[in-house]
RNA sequence: GGCUCCGUGGCCAAGUGGCUAAGGCAUCGGAUUGCAAAUCCGACAUCGGCGGUUCGAAUCCGCCCGGAGCCUCCA
């Protein structure tokens, strides 16, 4: 085999390779160009959150290799010929390629949700056949696999190098089983082409009518969009044996070259094990065949549709797309990761941190954090005034925030250097006084912007805080209202009647709004289901107290703020009513 | 049985041979606030156990205990 001469090494950044299982040096098969091919979802049913562990890493992966100045090409391959497509295309009455068509949606639908979206290929197998065929023509011609009852089998023993990637010698393989075995020559050899069964779809070949063989698919699509050798192939680690096992003999042997430079793969999610323990591979067999679908059995375990893990759709709309990613990075990527609902909420609470520094910027400058510019280039966001302090230390937050993506890409820790970051930028605000009297320091405010800046730059680079969270989850008409409650708040503060200032934010507290009291003005925020019939219950009710006070002036102020929203209100015997108008 | 991997404070989680073991959540003090919230300051671990290598180990080696994955479809 020939390798490829490699450019010379990045200076700083390295990449764990499951194949020698260090970490190595960087270096690519073209100068200044990358190709990353990820194995992709089999659509056969809606994505679970499991499925965006891989996604969310490489999107990470390759904002940070253009950030450092590479040329990079993401291939997410879509398999859509499957037992599995075709069977539920069979119980449901469709083709195969509705089935597909719709899991495709869901699945592009929450890469979009998870800020994924700097894939650059998304072939799907179905549309790849030719390649797909030629490359097997090839493996048979070169005496690596050979036709059997219109069935192609790759030949294991004819791969010296076999079982490298996964660590297994040929004679503690047990092989595949199943319908083919008789027409095996070794039980570890395994299908490129199966023929066709009555009724599936089916493609013409030179063995006859048929569909490829899962791992074949990856190996002629990598080569048509990547090249014979390219950078870097990822996957979940349940995927090193069998599939990328048999890629990497079916294109070595075909090409007599390396696959691949660096195999990168990221580690499953578990649910999270409150509710009991499922232990070994014995006991997984007696839980699926007696247990089933029991309470116990889905309480842990790895991630699968059998054990009920569904429902990403829902899990984004309860949490947000922005807190599920951030959930992810804040683990390193060859890592379990123990998943659970609640997890995801104690990490947000870490995101809210910035959210409300972002806030307190638009305030401090009355500009906006998300409309920032911030480099997009390694070499470009470099804080080079030693003579400040703060940009000193950011400076400081900035060289390990690289140092640790340089690390095989360790999210985890550039993510503490943010929350570094965070701290220096507030206390920045605190120590000169930014939202009082030094408000009007130009040159502060330049600096803070400075520190800001590169909260950005390096945020982004990893898919983070790219644009602004909606304040109230997105219901407008609350959004119209607060500011009424606020400014009534207020007013009752600056008059020194504090119970009922004490009243309105006790009262929004258990409707998940939580106020904050800012110099002059106060900030709200969180909101939910149920948050405006009790904000505006809230208001009635001040607007009936004002009456029943004869303060007109402040009962008056509340209707005609609510006009002005778009409410209207009728005072009626028990009460007033409000509606939209 | 074979092959991998993991075990760091109450919880999550970086660090894999050498300054005082990152960061987040929670908790407890303090500053600040009309009171809060937020923010800032401070407190809070010797790294599953035992033994070994080393001037020096959470970090390397051995054994033990506990947990996970793959060997069958799986991101």
């Amino acid at each position: 085999m020939t390798p490829p001469t490699l450019s010379e090494p990045h200076p700083s950044l390295h990449i764990y390779n499951t194949l020698s299982k260090k970490k190595e040096p960087f270096q690519t098969v073209k100068k200044g160009k990358v190709g990353i091919y990820l194995c992709g979802p089999t659509v056969y049913d809606k994505a679970h959150i499991g499925h965006m562990v891989g996604p969310v890493i490489f999107d990470c992966m390759k904002r940070y290799l253009v950030y450092c100045g590479y040329d990079v090409s993401w291939v997410v391959n879509i398999t859509d010929v499957d037992d599995k497509l075709i069977n539920k295309a069979n119980e449901r009455g469709i083709t195969m390629l509705d089935v597909a068509e719709e899991n495709i949606q869901d699945y592009n639908d929450n890469l979009a949700a998870l800020g994924v979206d700097t894939i650059d290929h998304f072939p799907r197998a179905t549309d790849c056949m030719d390649e797909i065929i030629a490359l097997i023509e090839s493996l048979v011609e070169q005496g690596f696999a050979y036709a059997s009852e219109g069935d192609v089998y790759f030949d294991v023993t004819k791969d010296a190098n076999y079982g490298k990637l996964s660590n297994r010698s040929l004679d503690a393989m047990q092989g595949e089983g199943g319908g083919g075995a008789s027409k095996k020559r070794g039980a570890a050899d395994f299908a490129l082409w199966k023929s066709a069964k009555e009724g599936e779809p089916s493609w013409e070949s030179p063995w006859g009518a048929g569909r490829p063989g899962w791992h074949i698919e990856c190996s002629a699509m990598s080569r048509k969009l990547l090249g014979e050798t390219f950078d870097i192939h990822g996957g979940g680690l349940d995927l090193v044996f069998p599939h990328h096992e048999n890629e990497i003999a079916q294109s070595e042997c075909c090409h007599n070259a390396p696959m691949v430079t660096y195999w990168a793969h990221n580690g499953l999610l578990r649910r999270d094990a409150a509710a009991g323990k499922i232990g070994g591979k014995s006991e997984r067999g007696e839980a699926e065949g007696v247990a089933g679908d029991s309470p116990e059995a889905q309480a842990s375990g790895k991630m699968s549709r059998s054990k009920g893990a569904g429902g990403l759709a829902d899990l984004i709309g309860n949490q947000g797309g922005e807190r599920i990613r951030f959930f992810l990075l804040r683990t390193h990527y060859r890592s379990t990761v123990m998943f659970s609902e609640p997890a995801i909420e104690e990490a947000a609470v870490g995101l809210e941190t910035f959210y409300r520094l972002f806030k307190r910027f638009n305030r401090i400058s009355k500009g906006e954090f998300y409309a920032l510019t911030a480099p997009t280039e390694r070499g470009g966001g470099m804080l080079t005034d030693d003579s400040i302090p703060v940009l000193k230390a950011a400076g400081v937050c900035r060289q390990k925030f690289l140092q640790a993506m340089d690390d095989d890409f360790n999210t985890g820790g550039a993510i503490a250097e943010l929350f570094e970051l965070a701290k220096i930028a507030n206390k920045y605000c605190d120590e000169n006084d930014l939202e009082g009297a030094g408000n009007a320091d130009v040159a502060a405010l330049a600096t803070l912007e400075l520190v800001m800046t590169s909260i950005k730059e390096l945020s982004n680079v990893l898919g983070l805080f790219l644009e602004a969270p909606k304040a109230s989850g997105g219901d407008d008409l609350l959004d119209a209202v607060m500011p009424l409650v606020i400014e009534l708040r207020t007013a009752a503060r600056s008059a020194k009647d504090f119970a009922t200032a004490d009243a309105i934010r006790d009262q929004l507290t258990p409707l998940g709004v939580a106020i904050e009291d800012r110099g002059g003005q106060a900030e709200w925020s969180g909101g939910g289901e149920g948050t405006l019939e009790g904000v505006m219950q809230l208001l009635i009710e001040l607007r009936q107290q004002a009456r029943e006070n004869k303060d007109f002036a402040t009962s008056d102020k509340i209707r005609d703020g609510l006009a002005a929203a778009g409410v209207k209100l009728e005072d009626r015997a028990g009460g007033a009513e409000w509606s939209r108008s």
